[in-house]
DNA sequence: CTGTTAGCGCGTTCAT
DNA sequence: ATGAACGCGCTAACAG
């Protein structure tokens, strides 16, 4: 009874006594069978255990697997992974599975781990580009292969993407402190996500700018040092003599740092953050929250759209940000 | 140009001029093929973008594919990602990617879910189970599939399992603060996570009777209704005519919600959380600390091992949890 | 409604 | 070092 094989097609038909093909008919719900010899086939089925192999199915049925792969590049980002809960249940729901593979922020990996998500002929691909060049994935999109750029557009690549209103959304940040009286604003950043932080500072001086203010190289910070936490880039920028009034955060380890730096102090200094978090309410946090579950379900829904009409032209969705001000965005400068 | 398909090892091996065997054995590594062919196969399959179908690939070796499945009731949760993270981690040093199923917490589709993967033919499966009986998986286990039981065991099914050691790390919180005074001590709670609920809770009596208290059942908020906020539920008990001088929380959520209630209020109550989160150091929050990361690498661990070593006896692990104070789980009861 | 034949793309077995 | 035949488990294309 122990270490038995897994019965096959053929296995239930023997015993039921019809021919292999009755049996997949049953099991693909595909052609007529008799309610009798179904129930006979059935019932054999499950004696012996069956459960059909969708490997070979798949190969025989066009050699894709009923798979979507998603890519990032390091999985313990909560917003990563907001992300990939998002594709997860907008897959679900076409009955196709998410694989998951992560690439360690490195570029070089990034094609290695690709090859071999497309070795497994998932039906496509969505990733958050790391690489600063995507076209080697040029002959598989002509195969048909679907492919979607998260949070980031692919580069050198004509593909689908979903993106979020990052130069907006800060823009209308900072345009919140401006409007209270603020100049002197801090942009601090850490991160590789060059694309977004990019974006955001863009969005930054575009906001100061409208208010007459253009040098503002001396209040960014887009440190792109692991090395140096966050919290004493904001330390040493609020030790400075002429100190800025505010402070905005390009992402959410920037925010993470900033508040802790800010905790520690009396709360003058105004602050918004980029990317929502736990007890950001509590705290009186103000924020530019975004939908990291629906940037993952518009991501998987480009995929599927573009499954169901092959050729279709690729596009460019951006994503709404909101700004939820909760109190360290409307403290106003000092008279 | 366009919609070509796919190029298949007889395509390469026709235009190299050699057998698909050749080509075959070139992409595999195995067997030995001249310097001067193995490049004309090369050169070939580069011309022809070929990629080998590990679909057929895996059908032929034994029909497994090369993934190993993690089935969870809730992506979103952050535990539960990094829970994931660490499989991956672990996963991907053995060339085996992850693929990742959620069943929104309802004990009826796990199972339909589970089926899904193991007709997928993955080589593992490890799971935080939801139902509260995994005897369906039976036999599958006896076909030789490693099944793991993260976070929680298994039910009705002898198969490997690694867990927190949450009895202990919950009775260690608790003693730390009847060491400093405290009788009066609330427990929150509020997840269908029955399994480590009843042990911290279990965690949480065994502390406190060891200094003699043994009517806890009045302090104890064991909620199982998702819509009542953990926040009111701390709140009613701190309010009550004879109100506890600290509190535990039982889990992440109860945690935030308990954080949220004392924020609000002088910091006189002391307070202990069940799994540290973002900022709890900065906001001065104790906590029950571990390391969900390896609690994912470690489940792995169990399912590749027993692919490795088949039928070795299950194992269950227990991981240490570990006690981080930062303030909140120091304040003494009022004298 | 049911069965037969063939073959998806690859690797195993056995030749040479 | 290389090739021919066969089969993994299943389904498409035809029968009947």
């Amino acid at each position: 009874m122990n270490a038995q094989s897994r019965a096959t097609l053929a296995d239930v038909a023997r015993l039921a006594g019809v021919s292999s093909k009755t049996v997949s008919r049953v099991f693909s719900d595909t052609g007529s069978v008799s309610r009798d010899t179904r129930a006979r086939v059935l019932a054999a089925a499950e004696r012996l255990h069956f459960r059909p192999n969708t490997l070979a199915r798949n190969l025989r049925r066009g050699g894709v697997a009923s798979t979507v792969a998603f890519v990032i590049g390091d999985l313990t980002n909560p917003f990563h992974f907001l992300v990939a809960a998002g594709i997860e249940r907008e897959l679900a729901l076409s009955g196709l599975t998410l694989v998951l593979a992560t690439t360690d922020d490195s570029p070089e990996s990034e094609k290695r781990v690709v090859d071999a998500l497309l070795s497994q002929r998932v039906r496509a691909l969505i990733l958050i580009p790391i690489a600063d060049d995507q076209s080697y994935l040029e002959g598989e999109r002509q195969l048909g292969t679907p492919i979607v750029g998260v949070d980031r557009p692919a580069s050198n690549l004509v593909a689908d993407s979903v993106v979020l209103r990052n130069r907006l959304g800060m823009a209308e940040a900072v345009r919140s402190l401006t409007a209270i009286g603020h100049r002197k604003i801090g942009f601090i950043s850490n991160s590789s996500a060059m694309y977004t932080q990019r974006e955001r500072l863009a969005g930054y001086r575009d906001a100061l700018r409208e208010v007459g203010v253009f040098d503002t190289a001396q209040w960014e910070r887009v440190d792109d040092d692991p090395t140096v936490s966050p919290k004493f880039v904001v330390r040493r920028l609020l030790d400075l003599p002429d100190p800025p009034t505010a402070i905005v955060a390009g992402n959410n380890r920037a925010s993470a740092g900033a508040v802790r730096a800010l905790l520690d102090r009396e709360p003058t200094v105004a602050f918004i953050g980029f990317d929502d978090f736990e007890l950001a309410d509590a705290l009186g946090i103000s924020v530019v929250a975004y939908d990291s579950l629906q940037l993952g379900r518009t991501a998987a829904r480009l995929a599927l759209d573009q499954l169901a009409n092959p050729g279709a032209f690729p596009r460019q969705i951006e994503l709404p940000t909101r700004l939820l001000q909760r109190g360290s965005g409307e403290i106003p400068p000092p008279s």
